[in-house]
Parts: C-alpha cells; sequence; structure tokens
DNA sequence: GCTTCAGTTAGTCATTTGACTAAGTGTCTT
DNA sequence: AAGACACTTAGTCAAATGACTAACTGAAGC
C-alpha cells in the first residue's frame, strides 16, 4: 500500500468490513457484538478488523478481556474528498464542452 | 465480488488505477496515452483497465485500432453516497450524545 | 482455584492480484 | 504489399487475501 488512499479503499471494498462499519455508525461495540451476525470464524474476523484499524478506520481499546471497537471518521472524509474531486472536475469538464457546443451552434 | 460496492472501491485501492481515473477526468483518451506515464508493461496496465471496466467506472469503444477510455460518473457517485450516508449517520450519533450530555449536565 | 469467556497466536490452504515476457491479430501508412 | 503501430492473448510467477482449525493466554465469575 503506497498512499494512504489504498489502505483506505481496499479496506472498504470488502462486504464483511463494510457491514462493520455500518454497524458502528450506531456506537461502538465489543468485538464478540461485532462478531456475531457474520457466520464467519473469529480469527477471520479479527484479521477484518486489523484491516479496518490498518487502514485507519477504526480504533480499538481494550477493556480487561473484552476489546472495544470505535469508528474513527477522519478516512471516511478524505475518501470522499478524493472522490467528490474528481466528479467536480469531471462535471468542470462537461460544463466546458458544453459552453463549446453552444458557441459553435451560435456560429452555425 | 457480491456487491457493486465491492467492485468499486476495490478498483479505487490500486494507485495506478486512481491515477487513471483522475487523468480521465481531464477527458477522454486512448489506452496508448493513458499508458504513456505508467512504467508498467502494457498488459499489465491493460488489466488495471478492465479492473475499471468492470466495475463500470470507464466505459472503452474500439476505433480502428485504437481503444478510446470514458470516464463514468454513475459508480462514483455510488460510492460516495455510501461513505457520505456513514459520515451523517455516525455525525448524528454524536449530536444525540452530546444532547444527552447537556440533559445530564442541567440535571447535575 | 477451577472454569468459562473473550480474544489471540500459529499454521495451513485455495484463490486472486499485479507483475512479467513472448508471440499473435488486425489496422493504418507508405 | 510491407512494415509499423496499437493493442491482445497466453502463460508464468511471487505475494497478498480471505478462509479454516487447533491450541494458547489472560481476565472474570463462582
Amino acid at each position: 500500500m503506497t498512499n494512504q488512499l489504498d489502505a483506505f479503499f481496499a479496506a472498504l471494498a470488502d462486504p464483511t468490513r463494510r457491514a462493520v462499519i455500518e454497524r458502528l455508525t450506531e456506537g461502538s461495540a465489543p468485538v464478540s457484538e461485532l462478531h456475531a451476525p457474520h457466520d464467519i470464524a473469529l480469527p477471520t474476523f479479527m484479521k477484518h478488523l486489523s484491516r479496518l484499524e490498518a487502514a485507519g478506520l477504526v480504533r480499538t481499546e481494550k477493556k480487561g478481556r473484552v476489546r472495544i471497537v470505535h469508528i474513527e471518521a477522519a478516512p471516511l472524509e478524505q475518501a470522499e474528498n478524493w472522490i467528490s474531486q474528481q466528479r467536480r472536475l469531471w462535471e468542470r469538464r462537461l460544463d466546458r464542452l458544453e459552453e463549446l457546443a453552444r458557441k459553435f451552434d451560435s456560429q452555425a
């Protein structure tokens, strides 16, 4: 992963991990609770959490034998910014093309 | 890839592919022109384009021996919507927590 | 203090990914 | 018609990914 964005997008490219993020918008939760709805082995699930944490999408803290997982908003904003910038650039270009078309029409 | 979002996010998880999308916001271009700035073999690069096309981020058309690549905005919107919805949900929850804190303070 | 409970570590496995080279196809250009 | 040009196809390879089981650690609960 060269870039931060690489890790963010790769983290969100998996449905299990997106489901975890969706769940966490309702509030922080321990690993076991997050794991419950997913029909995969716990170690497998833990790897998904590690990936989210590595991407900075999530923060965790250990309390006794329980590990609590919290969502982290900053990377979501960063990814959203990248996407919306691409869309803006693309739309601005469409506008320029439209203007060119208008000029061409009025000449004809 | 279960979901459309899987393909979208996976497509954007690679720096070469993001660079292609960034370049395409300036306008459509043939494969060779898109390939030029990247120091990888052409077949490798073509696979990246295929991935973008499979994710629906890009459309291509063959004109003679040249293949022209165009950006496709819809998937960008879809991904952006998913991200911004998660952020909105998360922020709404923060607001609720703040309100609870205020109520608690005024009681104390 | 013995036992559950909540993770954790370690190790295996099939599939996918991103990269390469070498050779092939179809389209201009001359 | 010959050669160059712009991809395409085919095949190899190493590393990463997502899944599993089995065995371990350390904190509660009784």
